[in-house]
DNA sequence: CACGCAATAT
DNA sequence: CATATTGCGT
């Protein structure tokens, strides 16, 4: 680290021997995207090991850990040869490895998320509460209130909640019948898609209860006649699901 | 832009 | 396998 933000006296500590050189202050960004490379490099060292144990623990030995470049620019950073091309390529999608501290150990973020009957239930309330029509993932998102996840997660499991393709994962089978979603549907010519916008998910059939707003509720906006107009170019047999008893 | 959907990738 | 991502039309 220094105060100079001298490219000549960077290169040289380079040739000596620094992994990279950063211009004082560092800051709290600085450090929260050089802790990652960190954990990367660690981790890489450590592979063997997780291989074994699933996870890593934390652990403070520091030596031999190197940089190998891909640090980004914005904080006038040099580092070695390759850096260049690694911040001409950082605008593409590098899927590096993302590491969060969960309980004061430093474990790689897990890409998936999973579907827990409760994460599902966090889906499905916000869903209720939407109402049939008016379910977009943006808003079932702010509804569910879970720091982590992502629209486009939402997004992903509405979309496989709707064909009724999701099941709890694994340990959490509450019902043990997956339903098919062939035939509980209420449209008989079978081809009929039920194309709109903001449609609820199809219930599972021993799926526990939504409680729906009331239907009426809804008020016609703009947003309701976007609806008709786009359903006028469909078949005319489509009824919207009114939650009628 | 957000959305939805199928296809494809991880 | 379950999810994530992508491509493209709306």
């Amino acid at each position: 680290m220094s105060v100079e933000d001298n490219a000549f006296l960077a290169m040289e500590a380079l040739e000596i021997g620094a992994l990279l050189c950063i211009e004082k202050p560092v800051t709290l960004d600085m450090l929260k995207c050089l802790w990652q490379h960190v954990a990367r490099e660690k981790m890489g060292i450590y592979k063997e090991k997780e291989r074994r144990m699933g996870t890593i623990e934390e652990n403070n030995n520091m030596r031999g850990i190197e940089f190998r470049g891909e640090i980004e620019d914005e904080h006038n950073i040099i580092g070695s040869d390759n850096m260049k091309d690694k911040i001409l390529e950082g605008k593409k999608k590098i899927s590096e490895p993302e590491y969060q501290i969960v309980n004061n150990k430093v474990k790689r973020k897990s890409v998936h998320t999973e579907w827990t009957q409760e994460l599902h239930g966090k889906f499905m309330d916000a869903v209720g509460q939407l109402g049939e029509g008016m379910c977009f993932p943006k808003e079932i998102l702010k509804l569910m209130k879970v720091p982590g996840l992502t629209r486009v997660q939402v997004a992903s499991h509405l979309q496989k909640c709707r064909k009724n393709n999701w099941q709890p994962p694994e340990g959490e089978k509450y019902q043990q019948n997956n339903v098919p979603a062939a035939s509980l549907d209420t449209d008989p010519s079978g081809q009929n898609k039920p194309r709109r916008f903001g449609s609820m998910p199809r219930l599972m059939k021993n799926s526990f209860i939504v409680h729906q707003e009331k239907a009426s509720e809804v008020s016609k906006s703009h947003f309701e006649e976007e609806i008709s107009n786009y359903v006028g170019h469909e078949t005319t047999t489509m009824a919207p699901i009114k939650n009628s008893h």
